[in-house]
DNA sequence: ATAACAATTTAGGTTTGTCTAAAAAAAAAT
DNA sequence: ATTTTTTTTTAGACAAACCTAAATTGTTAT
């Protein structure tokens, strides 16, 4: 089935909104995050309603069905293929693509992001770190970000490395760090970016910002 | 200035319509282009009129003004770049292109497209011979088309060669064809896609498929 | 339990880009 | 030089996506 721009945009919405635990979207949540009147958003649902690509009852919020989570998550993966390409190929940094890749996601062709998806090489992340879905909307992987982006007093695993040299497997070794390991952000140090952080609830160590750029974090 | 989607087609259609020899383009034209009736061309042609992007009189067709050709020659410059990316970078075929890149050429990023062209390393023309504009718009180059594609009876003249090897240069010399040669495509052997053509109005020789595909020819 | 407040929906209106049908102007043909 | 035909414009309507203002429903606090 085929949607409008606007009616995309309203089904990602929902599903970002809806990601963060929330099982019921609220009319207000959704004309915030769309810069839109909550009287715009009550047609609108109305009409991805009969669409049946959302589950809504007046006054008591909205979920995607099955049908409108698979076409929010071919737009998601859409997104982040371009972001990816921005990134990778055209030399943008990560924080300049959002907007360009807002536009991006709309364009429709299901050959062409199967074919961009190979020439980037099937990323499995956005350069946010972001799991890309398959073309299937199927999403394994959790969100993660490099140590050194994670907020101070934040926790969470470590998920991958960016570097797999000896010497710092080694050091990673020596430190106590390992994929799995539970990881609590306690300190930033200003100065030179190194953290102090604390492993497994056990062992408090130094890391420089080095280190911390290539530690992959999934936070929880 | 900032327009529409559908205010950048109406341009961009009445660009190429102008193209063609065409001082003023008629509102039939614009219908026929664009798959919509006259009656909503006359709508939109008051409209870009007010925008001072188009000479219009009623009754008497319309012509782009200076910034009106501007703006589709910046939609054109989008579009051909990245039906160059689509062919070069993603392997698509020159005829598959189209349609995607009608969709591409409406991202609005200026940012982007410069990246682009660099990524491409600023091609001068298409996948289909058409030349592609600057960032201020200019064009030099004529469209060109290997003389393998130029259709019978057609003439025009030798503006390149997309092999350069001492072998085939030798040859062309021999054959009396050089850059600024006249051609004119006289016969067209089916089996073998060999062609007969008339060389400055003097020689009349035979060449093949091999060798037409790797002469590039501007039509008059 | 009910009054006050917040969230949501309905009603009615706007803009953009389209349409059909009818009127007006220009071009072509007798 | 009229008539006929074609082209173009106007008038009035419609769908999509938005808005404001008013009405309704749900929630919270007393």
């Amino acid at each position: 089935m085929l949607l409008s721009y606007t009616e995309e945009n309203y089904l990602k919405a929902i599903y970002h909104l809806s990601e963060d635990g929330k099982i019921d979207v609220s009319t207000n949540a959704i004309s915030d995050a769309l810069n839109t009147k909550p009287a715009s958003v009550s047609d609108m649902l109305k009409k991805l309603s009969q669409k049946e690509v959302i589950n809504y009852i007046k006054y008591q919020g909205v979920s995607l069905t099955p049908s409108g989570k698979k076409i929010a998550l071919q737009i998601i993966r859409k997104h982040r293929l371009w972001e990816v390409f921005l990134v990778e190929k055209l030399n943008f940094n990560w924080d300049e693509v959002h907007e360009i890749a807002e536009q991006l996601e709309h364009i429709q062709s299901n050959l062409l992001i199967e074919r961009l998806d190979e020439f980037l090489g099937f990323p499995p992340f956005d350069p946010h770190g972001d799991p890309i879905p398959n073309e299937r909307g199927e999403m394994k992987a959790k969100k993660h970000t490099p140590l050194s982006e994670t907020e101070l007093h934040n926790q969470g695993k470590v998920i991958g490395l960016k570097e797999t040299s000896p010497l710092f497997l080694q050091y990673l070794d020596k430190a106590g760090i390992y994929i799995g390991a539970k990881i609590k952000v306690m300190d930033k140090i200003e100065f030179d970016g190194s953290l102090e952080i604390l492993i497994d609830n056990k062992k408090t160590i130094l890391v420089s910002n080095e280190v911390a750029k290539n530690i992959l974090i999934a936070e929880s």
